[in-house]
DNA sequence: CATGTCACG
DNA sequence: ACGTACGTGACATGA
């Protein structure tokens, strides 16, 4: 057998090996009992780390773009759509044309994409250091999948179905008529011309909005935009994962294995998909129901261990203020101290409201905040809010240097950088339309604290599969979630392992803040929080 | 296949 | 006068 002979090779560490989005095959071969070792270039990744901006990272678009060369695309030999047949079903002839002008398009595309690399050095750690050895982590973390309780969301399916039942006859009798409340458009004619409800914004196609904050503005007013609002969410929760995650279950292996996206997110962040396991409801006590049907198997615990404000203590040290560093030194309360300082009062005498707007500040600054934004989101006047603003940069002077020469940087290089070099280009950052370069500057002031923050995870990641490796401890690393890992541990081993994860993700970097890590242990993921 | 909406960090 | 908070993925609708 063909495999059995290549076993060897494939098995070998000494062996380098390059490839295209060799997760794949990482996980192809796991299937056969194959550990593919010495996973050295990853062509998809050298594309992303020269630049993740681009488009597409898939092995056509990239022999189109650095080759000039045209592949032949999976569609022309095994046909799409239902048509489509399994690879073994093609002719010899032409699987092996196909088979062949992979391995030499992707060899050429490493020899051309390799040097370009290589032109700057921080590019190279970065791929060498944190992108290629998280490969083969993350094939694990998808082999590994997440245990789901099915029966508990079923039985929550059931419920949410007689609640939407419930509230669709309640919202046609107050409308007048039946109608799909999933339909945005037909909302639209029952509130908007039907009864008159008054139009407080448009789509950017220019159709009356019915989006949540629209209709929570008119539930003031009306019992209608709330029955609509009751409807989305409950259709939401149902549709997208009560319904939907049992489906998902392998029934190989009786758990759900979704596929972390390395070279989409501009950032440097990962995505998840098929299923997205990084958008599962927390913030409503009806979504968090969903969390706890991600369980631990019998006998073991869930951890989740989450950077506490990682993006705001990026900013400390990116920016050196010297206040916001203080905060985060003296472990305080980075909102309250927000407030006290704005509004001028003690830590003591920071009201619920003065802490509510200090924290809608505190994200305004990770998002490169206008005024406008922020008083949108505070519901105040456009002046108050540029008055907040002005007030916390003469309290932070060093956040409002380091914005101003984060901007100027962006429009000098056309690119800015996260703390390891990571580089995140911005064609817009010079564009003659003004919301276009404004947006630009917004993410150029964004992309080195996520892409940073994204750095550092990665970096955990791998730091803590090395300690999983080398302890034999009897835990897994099953999800990532931008600034969370999740694992599901052996009941003897939960101390152990929290404390080694904790040291693994507070340790991979030493800012001029302490990176500060809160875990929490339960038997499903809503208890670990 | 585009659009609007909404789930997460 | 303009019109936005940053980054993702998935769903239902309706052409």
């Amino acid at each position: 057998m063909v495999l059995k002979k290549l076993q060897p090779l494939l098995e070998d560490a000494a062996r380098p090996k390059v490839g295209q989005n060799l997760k794949y095959d990482i996980n192809v071969l796991a299937n056969y009992a194959v550990q593919l070792r010495g996973v050295r270039y990853d062509t998809m990744l050298e594309s992303y780390v020269l630049d993740s901006t681009a488009s597409r990272h898939d092995m056509d678009s990239l022999a189109l773009k650095y080759l000039g060369y045209k592949t032949i695309t999976y569609e022309e030999v095994a046909g799409k759509g239902k048509n489509q047949i399994n690879f073994s079903e093609v002719p010899i002839e032409q699987a092996a044309a196909y088979a062949a002008e992979d391995a030499d398009v992707t060899l050429r595309l490493h020899e051309t994409l390799w040097p370009r690399l290589a032109e700057n050095p921080a590019l190279v750690t970065l791929f060498e250091d944190i992108e290629m050895p998280l490969v083969p982590i993350l094939a694990e973390i998808e082999r590994n999948g997440v245990r789901i309780a099915v029966d508990m969301l079923r039985a929550q399916s059931r419920e949410l179905e007689r609640r939407i039942l419930d509230i669709e006859r309640e919202a046609h009798a107050i409308g007048g008529q039946v109608f799909n409340i999933s339909s945005p458009k037909q909302i639209q004619e029952v509130l908007y011309d039907k009864l008159n409800l008054p139009v407080l914004k448009k789509t950017p196609t220019g159709q009356a909005s019915t989006a949540e904050d629209v209709l929570q503005e008119l539930a003031l007013d009306y019992p209608l935009p709330r029955l609509i609002l009751e409807y989305r969410t409950l259709s939401k929760l149902k549709s997208t994962y009560t319904d939907k995650l049992p489906e998902m279950i392998n029934p190989k292996t009786g758990r759900v294995h979704t596929s972390y996206h390395q070279a989409v997110a501009a950032t440097g962040r990962l995505s998840s998909a098929d299923p997205n396991l990084q958008n599962i409801p927390v913030r409503t006590a009806e979504g968090r129901r969903i969390r706890q049907a991600f369980i631990a198997a019998p006998g073991y615990k869930i951890l989740s261990a989450d950077y506490s404000q990682i993006e705001l203590r990026i900013m400390a040290h990116l920016s050196g203020d010297a206040g916001l560093q203080q905060a985060f030194r003296g472990n305080q309360d980075v909102h309250r101290a927000t407030a006290a300082e704005v509004f001028g009062v003690g830590l003591d005498q920071v009201t619920e409201e003065m802490r509510r707007n200090a924290k809608a500040i505190n994200f305004g600054l990770i998002y490169g905040m206008s005024a406008f934004g922020l008083a949108r989101q505070l519901k105040i006047e456009r002046a108050a809010a540029q008055a907040y603003v002005d007030l916390y940069f003469a309290r932070y002077p060093g956040v409002k240097d380091f914005m101003e020469r984060t901007r100027a940087l962006a429009h000098q290089q056309g690119y800015v950088e996260t703390l390891f070099g990571r580089r995140l280009y911005l064609t817009e950052i010079n564009a003659s339309n003004q919301v276009r370069r404004q947006a630009a500057e917004r993410a150029a002031i964004n992309a080195p604290m996520q892409g940073t923050a994204a750095d550092l995870i990665k970096r955990a990641m791998i730091a803590v599969s090395h300690w999983l490796a080398t302890s034999g401890a009897d835990a897994k690393m099953i999800m990532q979630v931008h600034d969370e890992l999740v694992f599901e541990i052996a009941e003897s081993a939960v101390d152990t392992v929290r404390e080694a994860v904790r040291a693994c993700m507070t340790g991979v970097a030493q800012l001029d803040v302490p990176l500060v890590v809160d875990t929490g242990v339960g038997d499903n993921w809503d208890q670990a929080h």
